[in-house]
DNA sequence: GTCTATAGGGCGATAGAC
DNA sequence: GTCTATCGCCCTATAGAC
């Protein structure tokens, strides 16, 4: 019987690390930009030395390449909520309700997304060429077959779709501003809610579906 | 008679200069941001040895800052067309075609405020508190008068301005997500007027301007 | 697996000749 | 007003003791 950690210990400190470690990455790239970002920071808010974080991420863009992988992850998966609806009433007032509350759970990761893409997506680009593209593809065939089933009025699915990811990401990445013109505080609840409601009443109608 | 230049002629020299390095940094800041830019960079994208940068603008922050005010001015004189307009579908439709021809025209200041903004407006916030908020506040009282004479539906002011600059910078801080989904190429003229004639009748349906 | 110390390179900014 | 040379700082990344 060794002292030492059996690898499945071993693994759980590495995956207890990794998570801490990327929680933090998420909260300072988002902050600063990764020009802005430096692995100081990162540790600190971690509360862990420097070097630690080069033993388990090699490098700061690794470490950037999966805090913009995360919140992608999470985005896909919201639009699941689509694919099983009736139609565009349900599916797509439930895709806005799920992005308006990945808007607020994890504005971080939305901010981190965008700029990436801005800056020309360096480091995701093949995401966006393959998994993004067949996605995009996909949904906007959902969106077609309901406008040939007349759920739904003649809108272009593909401008439709980047009216839903900008209007709710905007909620996260421009988060800061509407705080400010809210009088420097953050939405509450109920605003939140009446934000969903706006969003949803506008779109919904505006294609036909209610 | 002098042969050294005039005042005149030494203030166009400056203004000149002072041009060519504000197009080229906020070429440059948008496509690194703030802290990934480089004097050194946006020196040779101007043309100009670095030390001449200096000259003109003392700090990186201080270029940076007029590259920001540069798009927000653009910005708000684009909303003088909502104020003389006899209702929301002339008034807003006329709004969202200026702001998707500056999203196509100013890609990069667009994207250098969105990064600004993201980065919790460091260098702005005084903007947003005063002329950002004033202009929100009249802008939502003429769209509340709208909705008072029955023009439109009844929608949240605020929201519907969250939801047009939203929807029409999507076209310039994610553009190059669109271009990628567009197959790599940018949107053609033909593409551009189907994005305006989506946005304008997804959003003036859907407040029930038309 | 953790941490201190430091190497090595690039940055913003400036001095000073022209 | 222009430009070269350089200073001083801070960054990423790593070496090596524990």
């Amino acid at each position: 019987m060794s002292t030492a950690p059996r690898p499945s210990r071993r693994n759980e400190i590495r995956a207890q690390n990794e998570t801490l470690i990327l929680q933090a990455a998420e909260k300072v790239f988002a902050e600063a930009g990764f020009g802005g970002a430096t692995m100081q920071l990162i540790a600190d808010v971690a509360g862990l030395p420097k070097a630690n974080l080069h033993y388990y991420f090699a490098t700061k863009e690794d470490l950037y390449r999966r805090v913009v992988q995360n919140i992608f992850e999470i985005w896909l998966h919201a639009a699941d909520v689509m694919d099983d609806a009736p139609g565009p009433a349900e599916g797509i007032g439930a895709y806005i309700e799920a992005k308006m509350e990945i808007s607020r759970r994890h504005p971080d990761g939305s901010k981190v997304w965008a700029s990436e893409v801005m800056h020309g997506a360096p480091v995701i680009q093949d995401y966006l060429e393959t998994t993004l593209r067949d996605w995009t593809t996909g949904r906007a065939g959902l969106i077609q077959r309901w406008i040939d089933e007349g759920k739904m009025a003649q809108v272009d699915p593909e401008h439709l779709l980047y009216m839903l990811w900008a209007t709710t990401q905007h909620y996260a990445d421009f988060g800061h501003q509407i705080e400010t013109l809210n009088g420097g505080k953050p939405l509450t609840d109920t605003q939140w809610k009446a934000a969903k409601a706006s969003v949803k009443q506008i779109i919904l109608r505006g294609i036909g579906a209610i």
